[in-house]
DNA sequence: ACCTGAACACCGTTCAAGT
DNA sequence: ACCTGAACACCGTTCAAGT
């Protein structure tokens, strides 16, 4: 066949497949040769798209980053600080958990990747302008990647294992068989990140009060949080 | 040469020396092959000691979670259970980044690994003495973990790259030149997690006193922590 | 019990050849 | 420019054979 008049390939092509296929059987599916017999293809006809395999895996990564939603960053009064990073933390793991497989791919950082760097640096800017300083902004941009992908790679794959021998209670008194239970490990994960999530913004309305961030909109006193207060519910 | 009289491999041998090669050129660098011949052996002999690779690099995420230090735990008066937990973050951290090659795999949970486990139990152990009822206790473990773990996967690896036509200003406008640099990524990993790791120990703090969880040493009404301050200043 | 070589079914990537 | 088959240098794992 050799050359066609009309490309069989595409970029987008590609990395839509590729998604297609770490969703349905997981990152150790995707070899060169099996993503190209998906496309019908030979293996190296991938290379004239992308230099490696890597490539290809980042930019599945990357559609799954652009998955996450921005818009409660500039809509906000910037006050609302806490409540857009809340917001935002909750659709940030929306996306990892609609996509499970490709997280250890995202959770080493966004790297070059477009929709990965949008990310960062909205946060970066909302916090700047709700008045954080700079190095602070950028402290929290990580510590919330930190927590979200933490959260959704010991999720997924086998935070504890479905046996139940792995377990003698002589060895580990406190920890109950409950934790075999898979259903029960999801329980965990949503509570986990649930009161994680409440506790960082907390925690960081304390370090916000403690600097008076706030005070260019609200006179040099105590603005913004008047007190310390647990964070909005979790829908 | 088939079988020699003394034993040429041990588990522990495999296990020690697959860590030396994990640490000295990563988990890629590690295969049946590769690692047989820094033993001496040829690949297939290691099946005689593990069921497979994965098993291999299990028991060298196990060594690495042996090294966190769990005496602040039983050391604890139940009152410090802030500081416990502070003091045990810095030391599980201090073990993921001697080692930050392993790390995908310990992020992926405990697993069936005893000293992971180990660590979970003390944790749990701990909180609960603390009066934090048991689910909570469950959720502190796990959201601790989800953040040491996802800091210690997002600082190594690529956080941000090594080439600056990656960032286009025009693209993302937030996002200084400084991000560049690898040293100063190193600083912004150690900034986000002492920031995240105060505003995490300060949030529980809120939930614990509004949960009043420590009345049952200082009588029903306010007691432990009696307001809400900074955690304690990290070394 | 513990190691071996041979073998199976794969990999990622390069490259000359084809249109 | 874009696809192909052949080839290179690897993989993880199984298994019969050896002692």
């Amino acid at each position: 066949m050799a050359r066609p008049r009309k490309p069989l390939l595409s970029r987008d092509r590609i990395v839509e497949t590729a998604r297609a296929l770490v969703d349905s059987e997981g990152l150790d599916a995707v070899s060169t040769r099996r993503l190209a017999a998906e496309l019908g293809v030979s293996g190296p006809s991938l290379y004239n798209h992308f230099r490696n395999k890597d490539e290809i895996l980042e930019a599945v990564a990357d559609t799954v980053s652009a998955k996450v939603d921005l818009s409660m960053f500039d809509a906000a009064d910037g006050r609302d600080w806490r409540r857009a990073l809340h917001d935002w933390a909750l659709s940030y793991r929306a996306a990892l958990t609609e996509h499970p497989h490709i997280v250890p791919v995202l959770a080493r950082g966004p790297g070059r990747r477009p929709a990965g760097l949008r990310v960062a640096d909205a946060v970066f800017g909302a916090m700047v302008r709700a008045g954080w300083p700079p190095a602070q902004a950028t402290y929290i941009g990580a510590l919330m990647r930190y927590f979200v992908t933490g959260s959704a790679l010991g999720s997924f794959a086998r935070g504890f294992v479905d046996d139940e021998t792995a377990y003698d209670p002589a060895d580990y008194p406190h920890l109950g068989q409950a934790h075999l239970l898979a259903d029960h490990q999801e329980k965990v994960d949503e509570g986990a990140f649930e009161t994680g999530l409440r506790a960082l913004l907390d925690g960081l309305g304390v370090q916000y009060e403690a600097g008076r961030y706030a005070s260019e909109r609200a006179g040099s006193g105590a603005g913004g949080f008047a007190t310390v207060r647990p964070a909005p519910k979790l829908p």
